[in-house]
DNA sequence: ATAGGGTTAG
């Protein structure tokens, strides 16, 4: 076959550059080398390889520059791909369009959006192409240029350059934060009358956008509807339900792609593991970690993380230290598993020493790293250690502390009842203080009885959060613990006013690799009446006993007398636990509230009579009971 | 032999 009728087969111009730099065919075993390391992603050696290749005095065509400046986008060397942009006009191959489109794209990837331009205007045959515009636009929303993004893919549609799913695929990522979910709307509407929503990658692509907005129940709609669902769709389904909170929602998804013979990767597990962290599932996350060990995946660093952190945040910190010690390379996230671990289950020193550790083998803490360090001082009582870290990070580490850290500290402060520092250092902040800043000074006025305090932290949570429900009840027990029955009224009239309900609380319990769930006054459950047997058996035992100070377990609450409830979720949890273990186990309850005092008070007493431990996660933190005590000391 | 995109932890 001559050249030129090869060029005709190809359909491209046989006077081209190409057609006069393809006589040199001698390139073609260099390029041959040069695409299978680009395509196993061993850009340095691409390029070292490129180097040599001009050394040998072999002159590159335009089939060696795609991958040399894939290599250099990939490694964002700028430098590097100037020269190459050098070569390509010496060799004269700048007009072909795939080079053109590699030179776009490598500017766009070292972040020259501009130069990647320059490529595009000074081209006007190129101007026309489809993969030249995708080029840009992509590159134009990956330098947060998303609005010449957008008026690129309109000029694209007023001069007739044909869209196809790529661009769409350059412009529908970069929706996937609330603001943009409207625009993003349009671009699906967009796609469906085209006919390119049909187009796998699409579908995956409008999934993920749905959920990083949260907009869950929207993104589970098209996932049910999509024909064809491969891996990464089954995958973004899984941990876009993890990301938003929908715990249970990921383990039933679990469950059913393993029941369609789905093959699992390591991101379907990490999005598995986050849920069971969140649901301190433990017994799911043991099952996830043997199916870690059957499909091979014991040395992916994420995993490995995921699974320190899931066995951490549900109290088996032996488990979690036996991996955490199994990294040989450690990254700040595996550390701040483990640190966070040992904080949130009140093994302070233990925290301290290993982030200290960490900081000696030369990891540089960051702001996650700080919040669990400064959270595990609040835990275990340690104020002025805390405090000391929050200082370091400002002074030593050049961090700037966000409302994450204020929360943190405010609390630190406010549990030590130094509540005047706590409301200082909140009017002194850089940032805006947000509900969760005020809500630790709120939590501390209810620990230390300052109902004056607590009124004024309430006023600014309710111009930041006026819908959370949960600081109107917490600021109705606070009226309520000072026999104040005028302010528990006020707080009812607020939310009748405002139209609000509380959040149904609802707890959790794992038995045997199955979450089940319980609401308040829950009927539901197939063991209904044994629970309900169970739990009066328990209110007449506890009833005898009284608490240790001569309490009552069944004083009224602020919160019950706010709004009238059936048994809290809670105690049903626990029921429910006793009915279905033997003695000497240990049952683990998860709250999505914080936990009241009544309950409180009720699992303590049960813990004196029965032969089981208890660990109560609600919102805010853990309890440990045994035996009559609880190891949260500032509560009840 | 050639260019453009979607899923991962604290």
């Amino acid at each position: 076959m001559t050249v030129q009728s090869h060029f005709r087969i190809r359909g491209l111009n046989s006077h081209s550059a190409i057609a006069r730099s393809l006589l040199t065919t001698t390139a073609i075993p260099w390029n041959t080398h040069l695409r299978e390391l680009a395509k196993q992603c061993l850009f340095s050696e691409a390029l070292n390889l490129y180097r040599r290749m001009l050394r040998s005095g072999q002159s590159p065509n335009a089939f060696t520059f795609p991958f040399v400046l894939k290599s250099c986008a990939s490694l964002s060397l700028s430098t590097a791909g100037k020269l190459l942009h050098g070569h390509v006009i010496k060799i004269g191959c700048e007009p072909e369009p795939f080079v053109q489109t590699s030179l776009i794209s490598m500017y766009c990837k070292c972040c020259l959006v501009d130069n990647a331009r320059k490529v595009f205007d000074e081209n006007p045959q190129s101007r026309n192409l489809t993969v030249c515009y995708n080029a840009l636009i992509s590159g134009y929303t990956l330098n947060s240029k998303f609005l010449d993004g957008i008026v690129l893919f309109s000029k694209m549609r007023e001069t007739g350059v044909a869209v196809n799913s790529v661009t769409m695929l350059g412009l529908i990522p970069r929706c996937a934060e609330p603001v943009y979910l409207a625009l993003g709307m349009c671009f699906h509407g967009f796609c469906v009358k085209s006919g390119l929503d049909i187009d796998f990658s699409i579908g995956n692509c409008l999934l993920t956008m749905y959920v990083k907005c949260g907009s869950v129940q929207y993104a589970r709609s098209l996932f049910d509807a999509m024909p064809e669902k491969g891996l990464i769709t089954w995958n973004a389904m899984i941990s876009g339900y993890a990301q938003n909170g929908f715990a249970t929602e990921v383990l039933d998804l679990y469950r059913e792609m393993k029941l369609c013979g789905i093959y699992l990767d390591p991101v379907t597990l990490v999005g598995v593991l986050s849920s069971c962290t969140h649901l301190g599932a433990h017994g799911v996350g043991r099952e996830v970690e043997q199916q870690v060990q059957l499909c091979g995946f014991d040395s992916n660093p994420f995993l490995k993380n995921s699974l320190i952190n899931m066995y951490a945040r549900c109290g088996n910190l032996v488990k979690a230290r036996e991996i955490f010690d199994s990294v040989l390379e450690k990254s700040i996230v595996s550390w701040t598993g483990v640190i966070g671990g040992y904080g949130v289950h009140g093994h302070g020193e233990i925290a301290v020493q290993l982030f200290e550790e960490m900081i000696k083998t030369g990891i540089r803490p960051d702001k996650t790293a700080f919040v669990s360090i400064i959270s595990a001082c609040s835990h275990s009582g340690m104020t002025d250690k805390g405090l000391e870290y929050f200082s370091a990070m400002k002074s030593k580490y050049g961090l700037q502390p966000g409302p994450e850290h204020y929360s943190c500290v405010v609390d630190l402060l406010g549990r030590a009842g130094r509540l005047k520092e706590a409301k200082d250092l909140i009017n002194s902040m850089q940032v805006n203080p947000d509900g969760a800043v005020w809500g630790a000074l709120l939590n501390a006025c209810k620990i230390h009885k300052n109902v004056e305090l607590a009124e004024l932290a309430f006023e600014r949570i309710i111009e930041l959060e006026p819908t959370n429900i949960g600081y109107y009840v917490l600021l109705s027990n606070i009226y309520s613990d000072a026999e104040n029955l005028e302010g528990v009224l006020k707080v009812r009239v607020m939310l009748r006013e405002r139209q609000l309900k509380k959040e149904p609380g609802c707890s959790y319990v794992e038995l045997k690799g199955k979450v089940h769930m319980f609401l308040a006054g829950d009927k539901t459950h197939s063991q209904t009446a044994d629970i309900y047997g169970m739990l009066d058996e328990l209110e007449n035992s506890v009833k005898q006993l009284g608490g240790p100070n001569g309490e009552d377990h069944k004083r009224r609450k602020g919160e019950e007398q706010l709004i009238g409830e059936g048994v809290h979720s809670e105690k049903l949890a626990i029921a429910f636990g006793l009915v279905n273990t033997s003695p000497g186990t240990e049952i683990v309850v998860i709250k999505n509230l914080r936990a009241c005092g009544d309950c409180h008070l009720f699992i303590k007493l049960v813990s004196k009579i029965v032969d089981r431990k208890f660990v109560v996660r609600d919102a805010t933190r853990f309890h440990h009971f045994k035996d009559g005590v609880c190891s949260c000391r500032d509560y009840w």
